[in-house]
DNA sequence: CCCACTTCCGTAAACGCTTACGAAGCTGAT
DNA sequence: ATCAGCTTCGTAAGCGTTTACGGAAGTGGG
């Protein structure tokens, strides 16, 4: 042991290169910041008892080696080891394209905070195991019994969607929808048509309402509507075919979703509709697989999954319950044109 | 340390439980099989050096106190630290349900067997990364670039999918397609048609020709074919509509991927054609999602996991190229039925 | 009967991090 | 000047695992 210190020692004096095999570690931090290693960290997680201009300069060469914690190790010391289950809602038997990119970066900001998902049931549609220490409710709609039996079972949980009274962090839906139908709007079209998939998610509401009321506001009269059995492409495809198969000829498409949005598109060029000549279709997501042409509502995924980590985290330690609404924008891509 | 020694001491001598939180450590099995902690590690990882008597006795007290090893720990003393870069095929733009599943069973062995995942561009469609240590190729067409590029790398690599020379693993994509094919002959299904999106993969050739050779033994000639322009539910339905107007009506249909059996599905749903009553489907793959009712061909993703996994070890160990081909197996559900 | 060799196993260091504890230095009140 | 109390920081233990090293039996040959 007493060699073991030494060595140990030896290794923060000594001005050599560490030889860790390139990785950068706390140690090499330490060392360069000319501090120790318990300073580092403490500055790095934000704990108290920092000198403020240590801590900058921890942080200054942290930074300027790249140092990146090493995951295993901050989780064996942490040992905070929160199951984490995450359940899919009801209604919502797939894991959408959305989904699956929030889960990449859910898990990263998890790991990245510390935290450890024990068991991600990624496709259970149920309700939330009892074995987890915490829950992530992926989407919600208005009566979702989920949420209910996670308050019940009294274990923090964050929803990733809207509710009132509950810890959630969502996109502003309302706002995204407005902002595509004003979007619509100032390009001329009047004759509006929204494709939904609207019993199943407090999100499709919440954006249809949004639309809705925008319309409204402008020509004092709603849009159609046309609705999808679920959200995906070919749900899309098809609501948006017997829409136009049964005569009605819209000029501009508020699609709920990225996918919906491709299965819309898909069925204007089986119909010979041409985008955006013949019609102007608006997406809400922003997925990379269909995005780069495609003119929709943009949210920041990263973002969110960063913010349910946060909330998480909260909702560990008992604090008072918060609710985020991120904010979504526009971007106009290839799918928009102006009223013939 | 005098201190520390002591109390470890203490903690494997004591009968008392240890209150490391609930969690089972190799001390706790150490312990309970009257070894050190030494020889369980060695005992479970395979390692020479112990008594065939004792290692059974360590297994046998290991699964009884249903021992998991703590990853970040083995993670963490491993530090194989190899950073493994997945590539989704050209032609595959988006991740299908299948590779999602994939994707999980992989990075769980992967951590399992102590290797570290530090990079995932799942996404990435083009061709791998310079700064992985070692590739997982995910899908291949015949002529492939990815895999000239990455034999010109260097690096080690393992191709999920089929291709000569090269180390792979894959189902057996032929076998699955004779199945469907006497699945549908055995039945009394004469009018056959391959739905299948052809160009893009390996896999999907193989079934299809698997699938052609058995029709064309028993029926010396070949099935109708639909192509559909992806793998999704909705090129699905659109190959088979599109077929299905253009005046032909087969009785049995061999979907090659569950996705696109689903679009099938939907498209006889749609122009009034019954199954299994009017049309027998048969799908591959065993997606969860879509499996319940549906007749496909089973193939063990798990197994394709563990397997990838094994030989991405053998790569990095420079061992023999090697290749495997998986079973897969037809299971009978509610979309085939005796021809009428 | 001793020694070399093998087989089996226990000990403790190491992986990179967090954090409890305590030491050192400073402030201001006495 | 002294001391309590605060802030700031270094030290080392500990998280659960793997593995190098060496010790203790057991085996066989001289």
């Amino acid at each position: 042991m007493a060699r073991a210190a030494r060595a140990r020692q030896d290794r923060q004096r000594s001005a050599a290169p560490r030889a860790t095999g390139g990785r950068v570690t706390i140690h090499d931090v330490a060392q360069a910041a000319n501090v120790s290693i318990g300073t580092v960290s403490r500055a790095l997680n934000g704990r108290g008892g920092v000198h403020p201009e240590t801590r900058r300069r921890v942080l200054a060469t942290a930074t300027e080696l790249a140092y990146d914690p090493d995951r295993a190790a901050r989780e064996l010391s942490n040992r905070r080891s929160v199951a984490v289950a995450l359940s899919v809602a009801h209604g919502y038997p797939r894991l959408t394209p959305f989904f699956v990119l929030f889960l990449q970066r859910f898990s990263d900001h998890l790991a990245d905070s510390g935290l450890r998902v024990q068991d991600v049931p990624t496709g259970s549609d149920g309700l939330p195991e009892r074995d987890a220490d915490a829950f992530v409710l992926l989407g919600a709609h208005p009566d979702d019994p989920r949420i209910a039996h996670a308050e019940r079972l009294g274990r923090p949980f964050v929803l990733v969607g809207h509710h009132p009274g509950v810890r959630c962090v969502a996109p502003d839906d309302e706002a995204g929808g407005r902002l595509a139908a004003e979007h619509l709007l100032r390009l001329g079209h009047e004759s509006l048509l929204h494709v939904s998939a609207m019993p199943h998610s407090q999100a499709y509401a919440d954006r249809a309402r949004g639309f809705d009321e925008a319309v409204r506001a402008a020509l004092q009269r709603s849009s159609a509507l046309a609705v999808a059995d679920d959200g995906t492409p070919l749900s899309g495809y098809r609501a948006l075919r017997a829409h136009l198969e049964a005569g009605s000829c819209p000029t501009g498409i508020f699609a709920a979703s990225d996918e919906l949005a491709s299965g819309c598109m898909t069925a204007a060029a089986d119909l010979g509709v041409r985008v955006p000549s013949d019609v102007s279709i608006v997406g809400f997501d922003d997925l990379p697989e269909v995005g780069t042409r495609l003119t929709t509502i943009r949210q920041d995924i990263d973002a969110l999954a960063r913010e349910t980590v946060t909330l998480l985290r909260e909702a560990l330690q008992g604090e008072r319950i918060r609710s985020l609404r991120l904010p979504v924008s526009l971007v106009s891509r290839g799918t928009t044109a102006e009223r013939r």
